[in-house]
DNA sequence: CCTTTGTGCAACTAAGTAGTTGCACTTCAT
DNA sequence: ATGAAGTGCAACTACTTAGTTGCACAAAGG
């Protein structure tokens, strides 16, 4: 899984030795805000396997207006998922998936404390 | 890590070759959801060092109500993320991490679209 | 210049969510 | 048996969110 690799690799993951768990509120609570739509899980795909895209034309991939995509797309902008490039009349949004890293850094910690649980509680009845 | 490993091991974090991208949609809402609020995310803390707890216990910890607590915890345990267990007349909530291997598979796979996109980037001005 | 295509802003509705309060019901201990 | 501690259910308020519509503004292209 290269992508394991990657996030530890930028440091981003797990910043430093104390736990991510308890810090990291607010960023934490927009990006599983964004990611908790199923509009927006598919927006960031398309956008990574289709590549950058502007809202009209992802718009036209669901039954959605403009107007809903693109405020989808605010949303993902403002958990750092996404960011946006004006080209001549069109605005490119394109994938910024180093958020994620931190994301899987808060699961990590803590599925790391419920590994330390477990050790204690080994042979429990379940 | 551990954990990495361990969900892996379990075969849960991503149940075969073909991507978790597009599939799980309402696993993946509810748990992101409920991931998404940090009142919740710790009482799952709180759950995971301090062990199995009543909501009238784990009121005590917030400046919530025991009710608005109750309702997190339903919450988390409708994303799986916990469940509970009746003892005398109390009701003890304890962790049940499974799920988030569900998350960590989403997004890993995500981020490996994104390795992939990145190969075909790779020296893109950021 | 004028039409087309794409974007930006704002108001509005409908529905979901966080949190509260109040009260009825169960379990335990004296 | 009776009171205390813990839980369950329901109604209600305030706030946020998803989605819509309508229209004004900017950039190409004939």
């Amino acid at each position: 899984m290269a992508v394991g690799i990657a996030l530890h690799r930028d440091g981003v993951s797990r910043p430093s030795a104390r736990s991510t768990v308890t810090a990291n509120s607010g960023a934490l609570d927009t990006l599983f805000g964004a990611l908790a739509d199923p509009t927006r899980r598919l927006l960031v795909e398309h956008l990574l396997i289709k590549g950058p895209a502007t809202a009209t034309v992802l718009a036209e991939t669901t039954p959605l207006t403009r107007q809903a995509v693109l405020k989808h797309l605010q949303v993902l902008e403002a958990a750092g998922l996404l960011d946006h490039e004006r080209v001549g009349r069109e605005v490119r949004y394109r994938v910024t998936p180093r958020p994620l890293a931190t994301a899987v850094g808060w699961i990590l910690d803590t599925a790391d404390l419920w590994d330390k649980r477990i050790d204690r509680l080994r042979r429990l009845p379940t």
